[in-house]
DNA sequence: GCCGTTTTCGGCCCGACTGTTTTCAGTCG
């Protein structure tokens, strides 16, 4: 049982909680529980085998005894009780907007609705507007809602919203009387998906910058509006959230808008204990004086913090990490000196020749630059002759021309279903940087696929393992494999793995990173472009990195060539392999 | 359910908006 199993049944007894009317607060401890188990770099089983669950915040005794209940059983019998009071469909209402488990509760035990399907009945029929505090409108509203949430295809990349919350912002910093306009909530924190846009204004011009956000290309309409927010849709199906504040609030809201949520209570929980109160409008004493709020570090210097870098505001662990001075220098792009995975016209899919593909690497301020053309398996890869007739070819160029990033030769090459690489050992140990990565049999075991990947660990040849857990964000999970064992394995054999920074892979994700960096596994972090546009991919990696809390060091693509060739070359083996000396 | 610089009992973050009401409950972030 992994921590997301764990924390999913968390999260459902807090709605199994709610919907027989639980107390409310057994309901936020459940909650923050769920949370908090979800986001832990570490296993909950090996936190119980040390006996340390109860350290932990947000679990007691009697969380802790769940956990162990869990982990030994696989399911613990409060939860079981609750889900056979429930009808198991109501779970789905909670999910739609504006439907919470008051309603749904209100419609089970007087409509007997049991699903969203009866729900969706029970509002056209006319049932659900005869109960109290129901009515036409709110019911229009429920269907509307249930429309959408049967057409959400889920979270959006970050990429995409990204760029229509960036086109907002701009459109919103033109409106005369705007002092300031930014992007927060889960975008500015980089998450890897988005459920919506949080927007942020500092102006007293409040209806003019309504009248703006309105009039923007990406609106389609208004849904909610009032003196200090509005809520739209935009024609992409996103919501975008708006919110206008006095500039003297500008940074508290900044702060409380960029979340998280459980972030949020903690740092809002520190300010209660020094007397102080923390609203989005400002930080004030106990008499209502404000003391700051104009600027983020304001907020955070008037609870005795240092600023915390949004990517980390999880509520895992930064705050008290901040309070103990223990803040990780987080990796910024600017560190990267080079991308280690690259493809060129050469093989397969890739659409650059070598030279365009240095020339603009070359523009983004990289050092070096690693062509990593497919291997032989996949369509149009290189067998082992042209393999090296590519690495001739790289030599050549990079002997000719002194000008721009310094070309490494090396290979994408495939772990096929054995474990074994895809082109012969002695042709990859010629080869500057080998990366080598899953491409087939995606449904293996766990236990096979550990098996594969640790085989071709172990062959000694290897420098990076590529795109480790082979997810594509919206199209296919990770496969399934024991992470810990290839943890382990790349340490013991010097091989780093790939932050794939490719925006709908993010492959390794951010809490893979700081699992890696806890066991002391090196990164990369690749573009893996297939064109020489998709260079500048690299940031989408750094924010997976940053989120990962890690810093310079935990890095491999830092550090400067000679270091680099170095520290790719003193890991290779096995000893047949070296030339002498 | 958790937790302790007021507490082992009695608190638990705070505010906005909507639709229903005629003062507020439910939901959201």
């Amino acid at each position: 049982m992994e921590n997301t199993d764990v924390a999913q049944v968390f999260a459902e007894v807090a709605d199994l909680l709610e919907l027989t009317g639980g107390n409310a607060f057994k309901v936020r401890a459940y909650r923050q529980a769920a949370q908090l188990v979800e986001l832990l770099p570490t296993p909950v089983s090996e936190l119980w085998r040390q006996g340390k669950l109860t350290e932990l915040p947000a679990i007691g005794e009697r969380l802790a005894a769940h956990i162990e209940e869990l982990l030994a059983t696989g399911h613990y019998r409060e939860h079981d009780k609750l889900l056979a009071r429930v009808p198991p469909g109501l779970l789905e209402l909670l999910k739609v907007e504006g439907l919470g488990p008051k309603t749904a509760a209100l419609a089970w035990k007087r409509l007997h609705v049991k699903g969203l399907e009866d729900f969706e009945v029970a509002c056209r029929s006319g049932a659900l507007e005869k109960l109290p505090r129901m009515g036409p409108r709110r019911v229009a509203a429920l269907l509307l809602a249930i429309e959408r949430h049967r057409a959400r295809k889920g979270r959006v990349p970050l990429y995409r919203a990204l760029a229509s919350a960036e086109a907002i912002v701009r459109q919103l910093r033109e409106v005369p009387g705007v002092q300031a306009a930014e992007v927060a909530g889960s975008i500015r924190r980089r998450r890897e998906t988005i459920g919506d846009l949080d927007l942020l204004v500092a102006s007293l011009e409040v209806d003019a910058v309504i009248a703006a956000f309105k009039r923007a290309p990406e609106v389609q309409q208004l849904v909610a509006s009032g003196p200090t927010r509005c809520t739209a849709r935009l024609k992409s199906g996103l919501q975008a959230d708006l919110r206008i504040l006095p500039p003297q609030s500008f940074g508290a809201a900044m702060h409380y808008f960029t979340g998280s949520k459980s972030h949020n209570i903690e740092v809002r929980t520190r300010a209660m204990r020094q007397g102080l109160k923390l609203s989005e409008y400002g930080v004030f004493d106990r008499e209502g004086r404000r003391l700051g709020g104009a600027t983020e570090e304001d907020v955070f210097r008037l609870v005795g913090l240092p600023w915390i870098p949004p990517e980390l505001r999880e509520g895992a662990g930064e705050v008290e990490a901040a309070a103990a001075g223990r803040l990780p220098r987080l990796i910024e792009e600017a560190d990267l000196l080079g991308d280690l995975h690259v493809h060129s016209e050469a093989s397969s899919d890739g659409r650059s020749s070598v030279e365009e593909l240095r020339e603009e690497a070359g523009h983004l301020g990289r050092r070096y630059l690693a062509i990593t053309d497919h291997s032989r398996s996949r369509p149009l890869g290189l067998e082992a002759g042209p393999m090296r007739a590519l690495a001739l070819e790289i030599h050549r160029l990079e002997a000719q021309v002194r000008r721009g990033p310094h070309l490494l030769t090396g290979v994408e090459v495939d772990i096929l279903g054995d474990g074994e690489l895809d082109l012969p050992l002695e042709v990859l140990a010629e080869l500057d940087c080998v990366v080598a990565s899953v491409h087939s049999h995606f449904s293996d075991s766990p236990e096979k696929m550990t098996r594969r990947i640790v085989r071709a660990l172990r062959s000694g040849v290897v420098d990076v393992l590529g795109h480790p857990t082979g997810r594509q964000l919206g199209i296919r999970d990770p496969y399934a494999f024991d992470f810990q064992q290839v943890l382990e394995v790349a340490r013991e054999q010097g091989v780093a793995l790939e932050i794939n920074a490719t925006p709908d892979r993010l492959d390794l994700d951010d809490k893979h990173c700081r699992l890696a960096k806890e066991a002391g596994v090196r990164l990369v972090i690749s573009s893996d472009a297939h064109h020489a546009s998709q260079l500048a991919n690299l940031r989408y990696g750094v924010w997976v990195a940053r989120r990962g809390w890690l810093e310079r060091e935990d890095l491999l693509n830092t550090l400067p060539l000679n270091q680099l060739k170095r520290r790719l070359h003193a890991h290779r083996g096995p000893p047949e392999l070296h030339a002498p000396g």
